[in-house]
DNA sequence: TTAAAAGTGGACCGCTGGGGTCCATGTTTA
DNA sequence: TAAACATGGACCCCAGCGGTCCACTTTTAA
């Protein structure tokens, strides 16, 4: 039970965006990130699709994050890399099992699997942010609350 | 991030020989659990081997259970199936991530993989059991104490 | 004593889906 | 108007999972 790489390189771009003040563009965060770039451009696809981050097209076009580090859960990005979770197919669907209605085992599934939901909710990615050891250099503050537009 | 069908098989076949107060042979478990005969074999070995099952040879051979149900726990089941869990590649052997030992992100996910690792180790083989609903008709305790050599 | 019926071990195999590439196209700015 | 960016989608490869097969051992019933 691994999980995707996709989502691997989702959250490392979305540390990388959120470690810089402004915005990036993909072959930025390709390099910085050791990222095949085309790749990397049908996940960004994806994150500006589910809202994570905005992007900008044309000549200076690039990425940036749509809410602070602190209000993206873990669960958001691996929700969007990989489908909802589904540990077994028999799950949400509601009837792809042989078993039927009396399966005594699919209620223990559904709250395992609220358990590892909740586990990956329970992170946040501010959480993952390099540690800042400087004491307040001049970037203070980078991307706490300068976009808490969006605050659902 | 789907849990393998190994491990589903795994769990359906121990519960059914929970369910069982007599062994029961590899036929047995593949035609009342639908699973494939050759690959359910397989799997059984796997279950020999990690000390969940003991298994008979010979003419009369078959499979039980070598602890109640109650103390045989999902993450058991899960580590023999598929391996340890690791949900990224660069934990646990402590190198494959490019960026080594400053990684602010590594912590994170060994934090959620714990919790993964929870959830899977709370939730016991015993609740996966059908409900019984007669009051007591004779085949009272099944695999309660009898089996209770083994208190590691 | 021997054949049937059970488990064991391991090689093998097909196919699906994740990881990755490529190209054509839209958009913005120098 | 061309360079530099993002977008969309078709396409490809291959490791690994799910599954099969066969040779072998062990036990028991006849």
């Amino acid at each position: 039970m691994q999980v995707s790489r996709s989502l691997e390189y989702a959250v490392r771009s979305l540390v990388c965006l959120a470690s810089s003040r402004r915005p990036m563009d993909l072959g930025a965060i390709a390099e910085k990130e050791r990222i095949p770039r085309a790749y990397l451009a049908k996940i960004m696809r994806t994150l500006v699709r589910g809202g994570l981050v905005s992007s900008t097209q044309g000549r200076t076009g690039g990425y940036r994050l749509r809410k602070p580090a602190g209000r993206i859960r873990l669960l958001e990005i691996y929700m969007l890399t990989e489908g909802p979770s589904k540990l077994l197919p028999c799950i949400g669907d509601g009837g792809s099992c042989s078993a039927s209605a009396s399966c005594s085992q699919k209620p223990v599934w559904i709250k395992v699997e609220q358990a590892v939901n909740e586990a990956f909710r329970n992170v946040t990615l501010k959480e993952m942010l390099p540690k800042k050891t400087n004491g307040g250099k001049g970037a203070g503050k980078r991307f706490e609350d300068p976009l808490s537009q969006e605050r659902g």
